[in-house]
DNA sequence: GCAAAAGTGTTGAAGGTACACCCATGT
DNA sequence: ACATGGGTGTACCTTCAACACTTTTGC
């Protein structure tokens, strides 16, 4: 058995990734659209496939500035919103040699400008959530499972607000719930619940105009959030 | 910027480590005392003081065989439970050099076997979890981190009842929701709410003798827990 | 017989779910 | 005027929280 101290240097090591599930919200939002943010890999193993943004973290580097990095590198964008999901290291998952991955999921403000690729990217996309191109290494399974993490998260964290512009309609939230949760939720109940939630403002006299009937603007108020987070968090039990 | 394949090689990076809280249950369990298995340090830096066992992942191990190894080696035990919590990967966090851990949950059956200690540790031993000796790098944020996720996860994941021994009593299963959760629950709707779980069986025939009244005895069934778990899946919302 | 833990029901409040119609606007 | 999405209230049911006394045993 060696030591602890020797094997920090003298051991063959796994090495460390981070990899980031950016998500945003298409502008053009009819069917309301999540965005999924891809680079296409310049370099082997899978070069010219599409992946997730991420790469290696650097030596006294924090997990999540890791991530950072490596968005603004390879796509030029930084996110509002970052959660870690967990860390998967299964052998074999690159062929490089043994990684350890770092997950995280991300959300970047709407995807207006397109992304400019640089770094280890050769070229950074938008893509679709429905009609995402085949993904390197195991990465189809980490999108899974940032989205089930998502999914998880979403009435106890900001993410939805996150994802929407600074004001947005009661049916906006609901429908990005919606997406997100694959299911269809009650109007009048989603209305109420949100209303009374007490985190989400109206603002006064900024209506979406449309093709029919305008509709009330909200802002997401963070410090109310907070206390209603804080309050909320009474769980149920068996 | 470097292709990624050469990162692999070429770059400094940091190492990875799994870090384990292992519970377990005390025998005498009158007041019922929280267990947590703590390993002397024999190498720097930090030998001699207490730490959570753990160590360096191998290359081509998995994380979570990693952290069943290191408890193998380092106190002869071997979990029944085991959950990943998290990547912790703070600079600073090691004086060795950059260290990213990923720290993981067990619980290890009542600790009757006194841990014989091996591989990096000169000593392994339980400590209640109130009188815990001051803990090396910063493994006593990593115990809070592992706590909170149980407590997280309490109704919804098995924990409890890998704490508990094969056959308990309801008001075992209440005690140590009432340690986990530090907080105390009502007796009757506990029991209610357990009883009508439908994943405890009483064992017929089998009561705990004490001092006082007998007390029916109970075993747990992975299977009808399965099912409560996902049939209970529906979340509250906003 | 008394100390100590086991066991047992009911009630009121809150929150969840299901459900259908009118409103304001653009075309 | 009509098509389209915006907006609103009620009734029923389930679930949760609060609460006190009787039972069984060992000593």
């Amino acid at each position: 058995m060696k030591s602890a101290t020797q094997r920090t240097y003298d051991w063959p090591r796994p090495a460390v990734t981070v990899d980031v599930v950016l998500l945003s919200l298409a502008e053009p939002q009819n069917p309301l659209s999540l965005q999924v943010l891809l680079v296409e890999r310049g370099a082997d193993p899978y070069a010219g496939s599409w992946a997730l943004p991420g790469g290696f973290v650097h030596e006294h580097e924090d997990l999540q500035r890791a991530a950072l990095r490596e968005l603004a590198e390879e796509a030029g964008l930084a996110p509002g919103f970052v959660e870690q999901v967990g860390a998967i290291g299964t052998p074999g998952r690159d062929p490089r040699g043994h990684t350890v991955t770092v997950l995280y999921v991300a959300v970047a403000p709407a995807p207006g400008a397109p992304p400019r690729a640089s770094g280890d990217a050769r070229s950074a996309r938008w893509f679709a959530h429905d009609g995402l191109p085949k993904l390197a290494f195991d990465h189809a399974a980490l999108l899974e499972q940032a989205l089930l993490h998502v999914r998880r998260r979403i009435a106890r964290s900001s993410v939805c607000f996150e994802l929407l512009p600074p004001t947005f309609t009661l049916n906006d939230v609901q429908l990005l719930c919606e997406v997100l949760l694959r299911r269809a939720l009650d109007r009048r109940n989603f209305r109420r619940k949100l209303e009374q939630s007490g985190f989400l403002a109206p603002v006064k006299g900024a209506l979406r105009l449309g093709k029919h009937r305008p509709a009330q603007l909200y802002r997401f108020v963070p410090k109310a959030f907070a206390r209603y987070a804080a309050r909320t968090w009474s769980l149920p039990f068996y």
